[in-house]
DNA sequence: GTCCACTTTACCCGAACGGGTGATGTGCAG
DNA sequence: CTGCACATCACCCGTTCGGGTAAAGTGGAC
């Protein structure tokens, strides 16, 4: 809801990708386009990373499949060189482990190198304002990926409060007798615990125990 | 890169929405737009479950601040119901806890209400076609969500093959004798190797060990 | 008071674990 | 052949665990 006046705000990019005609095609797009400018093409990530900061850019469009440093690579570099750079990943592939090591590296969005141009445009757009564009396919991949991480609906096999602090200890390493101390009880009074514990979880082990309780998030 | 014939196939779609402006609104823009058809509009989460069966739409348009049961814990059921539904929320929340809730409930996209017709309908189309449309804010804290979860960086351990494949026996609840069955090894074998196993772990116990395992996402 | 549920502690015993040391093999480089 | 690295296994010993049983102490309900 702000004002907009006619922006006159540039969007300053730069492009890397080693394929000429993929670089170059971008890079007039973005020279030819009002309100986009390109300040430097790049065929490889570690020329982009030496010249790059003599016309920093707003928002930085790069491939991942590049000669020598992958974009992925690359992009965690220019992150720690340049925190506060927009970075779009523009990439022929749409496998989970890239898109997921991309956006960790520090990319903001994803996009499928399908995208027309007048969306690239409109996703830079956003990218700049603040937004993660992804393409579609990359998008549904993201939440595929994000419901996987926590699926388990936080079942709690009845562990009492006391129980539950127990089960904390043994994962985070204590024995018996620390645990003990740690509880002001006596061993005796840990070991009887931990028998329920094992009861209600179903297990037979301190290992196993904490393996059941790191993975279904009891801890 | 498909023939794109014109589209004969409608996208009908049913809106879950209390408050009546926004609801008719939403239902009038879905009857005018060619391609889209409205098949229901519901006050309540009570009353979309209750008929949306007889009219089964497409898409489903919901609200989350419903009053009575939430558009969240709405859709779960809806899924369970009709697990191909595919379901967009509109909501004016963008926290995390929302976002995220409705994810794993379900909903394949989240835009927010101050969306406009044009690029709402554009996501609803987005969306059928297995997209997963989200409003630039929403995409950029789902992002930021998926950064937390992964943040530890693969530390290995120098772990051999072999080591690794009896770290994963431990983290399954093995014990000394199963996991030596299971390498084909005697009992004295896998001692010496968990010995080694501990030393790089910097552990002293298979439960401190199976928790740093999961922990650090060695297995 | 009595009864009952719950917490806390105790003891036992066999099995599993942890750590140390040393002895075989097996294959490869010299 | 010799030497060396490495994998495999054995034995020992003290500690910790896992599981079973039993019994005090505590507090509230009746």
């Amino acid at each position: 809801m702000e004002t907009t006046v006619p922006e006159t705000k540039l969007i300053r990019t730069a492009v890397i990708e080693d394929q000429p005609k993929i670089r170059e095609g971008l890079a007039t797009l973005l020279e030819t386009t009002p309100g986009f400018a390109c300040t430097g093409s790049y065929r490889s990530m570690e020329e982009a990373l030496a010249k790059i900061s003599f016309h920093l850019p707003d928002v930085v469009l790069s491939d991942i499949g590049l000669p020598g440093m992958s974009g992925i690579e690359g992009i965690k570099i220019l992150k720690q060189h340049h925190p506060d750079l927009t970075i779009l990943m523009l990439s022929v592939y749409d496998d989970d482990e890239r898109i997921f090591d991309a956006i960790c590296a520090g990319a903001c969005g994803y996009l499928l190198k399908r995208t027309s141009p007048a969306k690239l445009l409109e996703n830079i757009k956003d990218a700049v304002d603040g937004g993660s564009p992804m393409s579609p396919e990359v998008a549904s991949r993201v939440l595929k990926l994000f419901r996987e991480i926590r699926p388990p609906e936080q079942v709690d096999y009845d562990l009492t409060p006391h129980e539950l602090r127990l089960l904390k200890l043994l994962v985070d390493g204590h024995n018996y007798n620390t645990a003990a101390k740690e509880i002001k009880n006596s061993v005796n009074t840990v070991k009887f615990y931990i028998k329920r514990i094992y009861e209600k979880l179903q297990v037979h082990s301190k290992s196993a125990a904490v393996a059941k309780a790191i993975r279904e998030r009891i801890v």
